[in-house]
This record gives C-alpha cells, sequence and structure tokens, in this order.
DNA sequence: AAGAGGACCAACCGCGCGATT
DNA sequence: TAATCGCGCGGTTGGTCCTCT
C-alpha cells in the first residue's frame, strides 16, 4: 500500500548538510540547472534524497535569498497575504522576494502569532479574539457545501440586502451544482504566480465591473487580455486565448462577477493601496 | 555553574496534484 | 481510464541556542 519511497532511504544521509555536501550541490546547480531532483543526487555524488537536495537549495542555497530579520514592512504584508490567503506559505513567499516559504513559516509560528495574540487578533481568523459576537463573513471561491448549512442566526444578524457589496463575494465560480462551502475561514483558494518581478514595468490590470464572462479587457489604453489569461489560467481548461504578443484574443469562462467580486474582496481586505498583488498574477483553484 | 524550559529554524515526512505512460 | 512518476506543499519534528532560575 502506498506510495514507493522517493528514493532508496537505506542509502541516504539524513540530518544537517555538511559544507562539502552543500558546495557540491552548488557547483551542480550551477552546472546543469535546477530540475529532475530524483536524479540529482547520484548526478552529484551526494547521498541524499532528492528532496533533501531541492529542500536545501531553495531554502538555504540559492542565491538570490535574502535572510536576515525580517523588516516590520513584510511583517504588515505577510499579516495581510494570510488574512487573505491563510497558510498558503508559498503563495505568500512569491510576494516577498528572497524569502522562503519554509522561512516565512517558521516566522509566522515563532513571531508574527504572539505579535497579533499580543494584539488581541486571532492570528487563524484575524478577528479580534475579544468579540464572540463578531461573525465571519465567509469569502469563498472554492468547493462547495450546502447553502442550507448556512448559519440561520448569521443570516440574522447580517441582512444580505444591506451588506456593502465588497462582503457579498460569495459568488460561484464553477458551473458544480449549487453547493456552497462553509468556512471557518477566509478561503480564497487563490494561487499567486509567478514570482514577484522588481522590474514589472505593466501596468496595473483595470477591471470592468459587469463585464461579460470572457470578455475583453482593456488592461491600458493598448494592450487587451481576457479575464482567464490575466488571472493565468490561460490555456486550460477554461481558456482558449491565443496571443500574438500584443494581448490575448478569444475568451476564457471565467465569469466577470467573479472576478469583479475578487476585486472588491481585494480592496475589502486592505490590499489595493500597496501595491503589491497584481491581479496578473493570481490564478483562480477549481 | 548547571539544569530546565522556551525559542528558533533546518530538515523530514506524508500527501496532493499534474504530467506522463 | 488507471497506474506511475516527480514535484511541490504544509505540517511536524528534532537539534541547537538562549534565557531564566
Amino acid at each position: 500500500m502506498g506510495r514507493s519511497p522517493c528514493c532508496e532511504k537505506a542509502h541516504t544521509n539524513k540530518g544537517a548538510w555538511t559544507k562539502e555536501e552543500d558546495e557540491r550541490l552548488i557547483a551542480y546547480i550551477r552546472a546543469h540547472g535546477e530540475g529532475c531532483w530524483r536524479s540529482l543526487p547520484k548526478a552529484a555524488g551526494l547521498l541524499r534524497c532528492g528532496k533533501s537536495c531541492r529542500l536545501r537549495w531553495i531554502n538555504y542555497l540559492r542565491p538570490d535569498l535574502k535572510r536576515g530579520n525580517f523588516t516590520e514592512e513584510e511583517d504588515e504584508l505577510i499579516i495581510k497575504l494570510h488574512s487573505l490567503l491563510g497558510n498558503k506559505w508559498s503563495l505568500i513567499a512569491g510576494r516577498l522576494p528572497g524569502r522562503t516559504d519554509n522561512e516565512i513559516k517558521n516566522y509566522w509560528n515563532t513571531h508574527i502569532r504572539r505579535k497579533l495574540l499580543s494584539r488581541g487578533i486571532d492570528p487563524t481568523t484575524h478577528r479580534p479574539m475579544d468579540d464572540p459576537k463578531e461573525k465571519v463573513t465567509t469569502i469563498s471561491f472554492g468547493p462547495a457545501q450546502e447553502e442550507e448549512d448556512v448559519d440561520d442566526e448569521k443570516k440574522k444578524m447580517i441582512p444580505q440586502d444591506s451588506l456593502p457589496t465588497t462582503t457579498t463575494v460569495k459568488q460561484e465560480y464553477s458551473t458544480s451544482p449549487v453547493r456552497r462551502e462553509r468556512c471557518p475561514d477566509l478561503n480564497l483558494e487563490l494561487r499567486i504566480s509567478p514570482p514577484y518581478q522588481p522590474n514589472n514595468q505593466q501596468p496595473p490590470l483595470t477591471f470592468t465591473a459587469g463585464s461579460a464572462p470572457g470578455s475583453l479587457v482593456n488592461v491600458d489604453n493598448t494592450t487587451v487580455v481576457c479575464f482567464a489569461c490575466s488571472l493565468g489560467i490561460q490555456n486550460s481548461k477554461d481558456c482558449t486565448c491565443t496571443t500574438n504578443g500584443n494581448g490575448c484574443y478569444a475568451t476564457g469562462s471565467a465569469t466577470a462577477n467573479a472576478i469583479t467580486s475578487i476585486a472588491a474582496g481585494y480592496d475589502f481586505l486592505g490590499l489595493r493601496n500597496n501595491a503589491l498583488l497584481d491581479y496578473r498574477n493570481l490564478e483562480m483553484m477549481n
């Protein structure tokens, strides 16, 4: 039963890496580049599991790692991103150049959790802990559960027609039967990719409220992209785009309402002004 | 000075997912 | 369609260092 082991455990080293192992790994990757981690240890002359090599490289040896203490700005960004994404450490790390998911995860568990607790904020829900009546408004694009599961009391407390549009983000993204997930937490099920690029010259994506599904969006005055591509789901089943370098042609099926809702949620979470999240890098999960 | 306990962080483990066969 | 492979992710562990008593 179960998967076959990723490597021959009987003949691999475990535990802390030696300087010599580090040097071998660095030399090999410099010469051959990343990739094919499974065969790397043997090729590099390392008695290590491929996964172990990958982890060592990504978390410790990569030349672009920042290392050192987190700044106050990084702290706040992590908190914001965590409130938006939850424990999606790799996605959070993607917005912090030079930081790794493992590093951020450790930092969260050792510093930020405590910091939020000392502020009286629940690090899981990002809500004040001393207000038991505080109800969480679920924002979900994920797979769904019974709508009737929604707490009746919650419905009473939050009149649906009185909510600002920024909180009514419970749009269905998929075309699956109408079942809605009941989440204790914020669960946007978003993926951000590719990694942040400091020299990114692209203008911010502009959303047009009420656009039809699959419609093209004017990014600036010259570039036109479809919603699916702007979300990074080009070539998925949701997108039949082709591009000639000037923009996308044809359509994606992600609904404009869903996109508008994401934008609303984004603003709702207070991330709009820091200009660090870019919708072109957001990818919808199914 | 020494031991206990906590904090920190590198590394491991198991699992999920997409690609390939 | 199912099985397999390889990668990447999040949770957890264990070793080391630091602080307190």
